[in-house]
DNA sequence: AATGCTTTATACT
DNA sequence: AGTATAAAGCATT
């Protein structure tokens, strides 16, 4: 978990963005970043565990369309597994609790907000919570005080309490090893919860489409609208937004930033490839 | 009525 | 075949 070295990852993704066409080799990548050859690797092994090389396949075209046709298949065999009977399927240590309607009506009224920043190896983030779970997690690359307004004007008449060494410790929780249970607590229109459901079915190091999203939140065809509640999500990493790309195998945008979506799932497919 | 983290169809290069 | 542009499309605010 090293912001600095973050920071490098995320320059040589936009690098590499500008220059493709070229190919630019590891010498011209590493001067990018200001690194000797040497300390480029070493950033790359510390922070993503496998090479540049490795890790910046994971963002090419051809990889991600791969990624998009089985994860299809992920998700149909989910079905037979009969995900909707609680089967479970992957890492469903996520469980999503929708706030009541009521407190969703009421604007929060007497809803508790335990929040606080935290380090993450992907930026500093915005980390709250309530008794019942994680209700948002944003990355803060802008002034990190959006983040809390948007909170705020979400939730007008919630109670807000600074908790800094809690948000670390959950912060720690998402980005560690894995392997705890966390729970969500979350608000949002029907519509939104529903895809956010979907969401948490998509496996680590897959992708789907907007489109197939859709489907898999009971709406086929409103892929531009699933867009808009893919946009809408308030917990970062944990429904996995960054996972939903264009069809066309293009990465699409991104509410915190395009190249640190790349950046998740390159290191996501660097991870699910190690084992 | 306008707006998006899209998709498909169509027109060109 | 690859790329730009237009139009279709859908839940939200």
């Amino acid at each position: 978990m090293n912001p600095t070295d973050y920071a490098r990852v995320e320059q040589t993704i936009r690098y590499l963005d500008r220059h493709f066409h070229r190919q630019p080799g590891l010498a011209e990548l590493a001067a990018q970043v200001h690194l000797s050859e040497y300390h480029f690797q070493r950033l790359f092994r510390r922070w993503a565990g496998v090479s540049p090389k490795r890790f910046l396949q994971y963002l090419t075209a051809d990889y991600v369309k791969a990624r998009l046709r089985d994860a299809a298949t992920v998700l149909e065999a989910a079905d037979g597994a009969g995900l909707s009977s609680g089967g479970r399927v992957h890492e469903l240590l996520v469980t999503l609790h929708a706030v009541t309607p009521g407190e969703w009506k009421s604007e929060g009224e007497g809803l508790v907000i335990r929040y606080g920043y935290a380090p993450t190896r992907f930026g500093e983030c915005l980390v709250a919570a309530t008794d019942r779970g994680i209700c948002a997690l944003h990355f803060a690359p802008d002034p990190s005080q959006a983040s809390l307004d948007g909170l705020r004007a979400q939730w007008p008449r919630a109670r807000f309490v600074e908790r800094p060494g809690e948000a670390r410790a959950i912060a720690r929780r998402v980005f560690g090893s894995g392997g705890e249970p966390l729970a969500l607590h979350v608000g949002g229109s029907n519509f939104q919860i529903k895809v956010w459901e979907a969401l948490l079915t998509v496996p680590a190091g897959r992708l789907v489409s907007y489109d197939e999203l859709a489907r898999r939140a009971g709406r086929p065809g409103a892929a531009r609208a699933v867009g808009t509640a893919v946009g809408a999500n308030p917990v970062a990493v944990l429904i996995p937004c960054h996972r939903v790309i264009r069809k066309t195998g293009a990465f699409g945008e991104y509410r915190w930033g395009d190249t640190r979506k790349r950046a998740l799932l390159a290191w996501e497919a660097a991870r699910a490839n190690q084992f």
